[in-house]
DNA sequence: CTTGAACCTCTAGTAACTACAGGTATTACG
DNA sequence: CGTAATACCTGTAGTTACTAGAGGTTCAAG
């Protein structure tokens, strides 16, 4: 992360991979599942093989989970890490991927609208008789019933 | 789907599986994935066991593929389909799974309005020296600095 | 010392496909 | 009619980002 470690105080206090979870806002298994995909170090361990940590962990983990919420995927997360790691270097890199990834959002958005843009109109045209006079049915059936939503290709485009 | 078949003609032009893929919009692989998971009836096949197909699965396909396009769910699109194969039914399931629906659609427009709220004024503020004084860092580094994205639980929740 | 919570590893499951491997059928061309 | 390109077949594994569970160990409290 942006700040360089200060040498870890022999009093420094070590946490579980509960609490961890529980102060970044994630569940342990996901912790387990960062640190065996690399986004997070290898913890050290105890004598009973348990990870402990410390708040530089917590840290580390609160940023990987902003950026998960912002929709980044775990990819560029693992870029966006490999850049904060590095404050002295320019952060070009890390406006282009914002960027590009806002885009990506953008595209989203716009395709999300016209897909809510259309259901409230299907819904609204529904006269609430039978299923051969629906109109949400015929919508479906027929692609030029339907103004806005294009097709597209892949689960991961309207969310 | 809604019309009932005509008895099929004798002259009834039969098509294969690409063909099919092609007027629908979708590619072989999923038509068959379709037919795996029960969407699309088994089709019958021919003296060199490939798939003959008539005009009502091109049909069936092409509602599967718009109602997808909506971003239902396969589950959602599953039971769209038991409901247009019975137009004589009430159509208030087909009302209610809509508007479910689109509040689900709402809720995910309302997400990523922010997210994009929030990714344009990281990236308005960036002033593009380094990293260290990056604010798309900082913004990520510390929950603080947002104002709009909440914390969600689960991949699908932006997309 | 015992109990219950927390932790460990490993495997499998989720959604909705997509991509291959390894083989057969059909079709077009010469 | 032969052959080569294309289309098709089955079955399995991979994708994303986790989540859930089995079956066992360790820790902390009483």
């Amino acid at each position: 992360m942006k700040e360089q470690k200060p040498a870890p105080s022999t009093t420094e206090r070590y946490i579980g991979i509960g609490e961890l979870a529980r102060e970044s806002g994630c569940k342990p298994e996901t912790v387990r599942y960062y640190e065996q995909i690399g986004l997070l170090p290898s913890a050290p361990r105890n004598e009973g093989n348990q990870r402990r940590y410390t708040t530089a962990a917590i840290r580390r983990l609160t940023f990987i989970r902003h950026a998960r919420d912002f929709g980044f995927s775990v990819e560029a997360v693992r870029e966006l890490l490999e850049m904060a790691d590095h404050p002295a270097m320019p952060c070009q890199e890390v406006d282009t991927l914002a960027k590009r990834h806002l885009a990506e959002v953008e595209a989203r958005l716009a395709r999300l609208t016209a897909v809510r843009d259309e259901l409230q109109r299907m819904i609204n045209q529904c006269a609430g008789g039978s299923v051969g006079q629906c109109h949400i049915i015929d919508v479906l059936s027929d692609h030029r019933l339907c103004h806005q939503v294009e097709p597209h290709g892949g689960a991961d485009v309207i969310g």
